[in-house]
DNA sequence: TAGCTGATTGACT
DNA sequence: GTCAATCAGCTAA
């Protein structure tokens, strides 16, 4: 049971709301292990100063310009993964960072990946932290999400939370734009 | 070919 | 609070 790429084909905003309380599925590794979304951050076209789509043009275009539906992931200071949901119709570009994420299965082979205990919330409280805990990597870029080892699903209980609206976090362009969204009170949406 | 930058994290003062 | 690790992909030449 996985979102129908029809979800995806909106505006980066509505999709970064939406994907609050959604399971995010890995079966890397041959472990499933997965999470709840709890944190994610919008990126818009190249009118988006801080988008991949305005400063990474030739090696995000093919993936940003299509369709949504599919998995954009990217190496960041050369050791982190991100996780990105590409959304929009082809010639539309924009896409989601999944940013935290609630654990919901295989904790324990999270932990062992990541070196810290199953109940701790630094298992997957930031983006780098859930790409390594779910085993997601470049390997993951230009997946479909509607099937395939990487998905995500529809939430698994009704969206009964407050979302909290700011500014995205930890980019030099853009900065002050009110594009991250978040469910308030949750341990898992990292600070900064 | 060489040099630079970054949507992060963790260790340290 | 500061700072280094480490590399894909860009830019300049």
């Amino acid at each position: 049971m996985t979102l129908p790429r029809g979800f995806y084909f909106r505006p980066a905003r509505a999709v970064a709301r939406e994907l609050l309380g959604c399971i995010l599925v890995s079966r890397r590794g041959g472990t499933l292990t997965a999470g709840r979304i709890v944190e994610t951050e919008a990126y818009l076209g190249p009118e988006d100063a801080a988008s991949h789509a305005a400063i990474r043009p030739v090696a995000a275009h093919r993936l940003l310009y299509g369709d949504g539906g599919r998995a954009y992931v990217f190496r960041i200071y050369g050791v982190h993964h991100c996780l990105n949901a590409v959304t929009g119709r082809a010639g539309h570009p924009g896409c989601v960072l999944i940013r935290a994420l609630e654990p919901v299965r295989g904790a324990p082979t999270m932990a062992r990946r990541r070196g810290v205990t199953a109940d701790s919330v630094l298992l997957t409280n930031g983006p780098g932290k859930l790409s390594e805990a779910l085993a997601i990597t470049l390997r993951d870029n230009g997946a479909d999400l509607a099937q395939g080892l990487v998905m995500i699903g529809p939430p698994d209980a009704p969206r009964r939370f407050a979302v909290g609206v700011g500014p995205r976090v930890g980019i030099t362009r853009a900065a002050s734009r009110p594009l991250r969204f978040w469910i308030r009170g949750n341990p898992y949406v990292s600070r900064r």
